[in-house]
DNA sequence: ATTTATCATGTAATCCGTTACAAGCCGGAG
DNA sequence: CTCCGGCTTGTAACGGATTACATGATAAAT
């Protein structure tokens, strides 16, 4: 593998100037530059990058942390930071920490251990203080879900506006029993939807029924047995509300086995707008939330704090849309 | 932030002492083993990644090229790469390319830059030329799709014999005219299942009907449209067999669009097995390949060939399996 | 012709670890 | 009492790039 001091013989400059040429620096001669831009061909020098980062001290790397690519609500989102990150001559680093503490640890050594620039995280197990810790010490950024106090800035929707619309939609229709599917976690997300979602029905003078409100854990499965679970009440809802698109499509799935038509006997709200809902057989009402753009806005956020060694915490809030399909209907 | 020289310094010994102490030498009395530790701690010691990486020339990464995180199909190979990864004390580096190959390139520089060790292929734009020259000089795998010819393994499943077994399962339930969704590109799997289910029909004496062929890109929309094209047929297909999941199902949306029943009045296969196919209304029958496996078998394969100098070239194949559902029927 | 400013180039220090090599210390053998 | 060998430790070179600083050359100004 060649170095740069190979280049720098076979071209008959010193070290510097080749690196000068590489980075573009006006301080070479046309001639020089020719000669080296020689040599470099001729070797087929690329230069190591560990040696650059080393000296230079940054990596022009971003890690992005979330729980699962197998959750299709990341892959879009990853595109927006993606194209943000590649804009600005950055690569990124996808790991996956499975909703595990530790997991989550080894990725944020790489933080500290100086492999990358800084973090985003899509749903972070840490808690407020140790995230508030990090992001002092390092750009740091949380997208879509986030945790609050932590003095770490976040891009996301308004998820108690978002929640309180999808609801308001299924009261308008006609919809006074509304079950509602959840996750048992401790993401603001999932509380404010929560809280979005009640006063809807507090707003419109029905009574929030605690037992109408199941529990999954974002995968398909489990919203398939909260759709079950709820099926057992006493009397059944007509109109189910669920916090993710995945857990919707699970509770749909339910239902037909149940033999109950969507939404001739029941109606099913989702939320994140994921690329199979509009292909699910009925398509699948949702909000939909600007995925690309959120990625998008996170990525530049950070890039703008490596630029600038300001640090300042302004929250960034996105627009979400209310996506009407076949799921649910008047009654 | 603290280097190896203040840790050093703090415990009165030298940095070589220290280096001895993290990379837990033996050749380091307990007592200054202890001295070492206890500065560490003190320091908040995160050993600098680039130093050690330039002077080891080596980085202890992965990098995982696929098309889009966003196709399902991929995020459980991923899993496996991962865990076989960090079994290993490697972290993977996950690269959307956009099948794009400029795109592709500029993370290949990532390899000769040093800033990993080896890489992962899952459908790479390159040549056989460009990834057999590249295969030479560093450690790389092909995993799941590949170019044949070029000097580079590869670990997946015999697409071949997995197209043939669904086309034969479709042809044993009655089927004769049966519609086929590709796509188009040169990849070697794409060939192999339209051979593996050209030779199914052959060898059940049934002729091949180019016009039931028609190409899609791997998008739930273009399976769609694939499937209005196989519909304006001027005999409709009995049954349906995409090479993947995602146009299967895009399919099946058309069918029902345009007022078939799937499966009653037609069979809908698929190819790859993602999460929602079990979930889809009808849940999809399809051929199931061992994404974990094989993910974790590609990384296996690249960690040994980074234990070992030696380069060779034995490919893996693993077993598909047929997974008969509700989307297909007998007639 | 002399001075000064400008530009091009090279030398060497530096980033932070790892590790070959040298050296110091100790106990046991002769 | 001396010598040898084993264990621990330290010094310094090294990996590959960047860049501050010094130097030399050239052109412009007086």
């Amino acid at each position: 593998m060649a170095t740069i001091q190979d280049v720098a013989k076979k071209a008959n400059v010193s070290v510097a100037t080749v690196s000068r040429v590489i980075n573009n620096s006006p301080l070479v001669s046309a001639d020089a530059c020719n000669k080296v831009i020689g040599a470099i061909a001729e070797l087929n020098y690329s230069p190591n990058m560990l040696g650059r980062n080393l000296r230079k001290t940054q990596t022009h790397m971003i890690l992005v942390l979330l729980p699962s690519i197998a959750n299709p609500f990341y892959s879009t989102i990853v595109k927006g930071i993606e194209d943000a990150a590649n804009e600005s001559g950055y690569s990124i680093m996808l790991c996956n920490t499975d909703s595990d503490l530790k997991r989550e640890s080894v990725y944020i050594e790489l933080l500290m251990q100086k492999l990358a620039d800084a973090a985003i995280f899509m749903a972070t197990e840490l808690d407020q203080k140790s995230l508030g810790a990090l992001a002092g010490a390092y750009p740091v950024i949380q997208c879509c879900e986030y945790k609050e106090g932590a003095k770490a800035a976040h891009v996301s929707i308004n998820n108690f506006n978002a929640a309180y619309d999808a609801t308001a939609h299924l009261i308008r229709s006609g919809h006074k029993r509304i079950g509602y599917i959840t996750c048992d976690n401790d993401f603001l997300s999932t509380a404010q939807r929560l809280s979005g979602f009640k006063s809807a029905l507090s707003d419109s003078n029905i009574i929030v029924n605690e037992s109408l409100i199941v529990s999954g854990d974002y995968s398909f499965q489990s919203g398939y047995l909260a759709a079950k679970a709820l099926l057992s009440a006493k009397e059944r809802p007509t109109a189910v509300f669920a916090i993710s698109d995945v857990m919707a499509i699970g509770a749909i799935r339910a239902f037909i086995d149940s033999g109950l038509s969507v939404p001739h006997d029941i109606s099913v709200m989702g939320f994140d707008d994921i690329s199979v809902s509009a292909m699910y057989s009925p398509s699948l009402s949702t909000i939909a939330q600007p995925k690309y753009s959120l990625g998008k806005a996170s990525a530049q956020y950070l890039l703008k704090m490596l630029g600038t060694s300001t640090v300042s915490y302004e929250n960034i809030y996105l627009d979400h849309k209310l996506m009407i399909r076949e799921s649910t209907r008047n009654i």
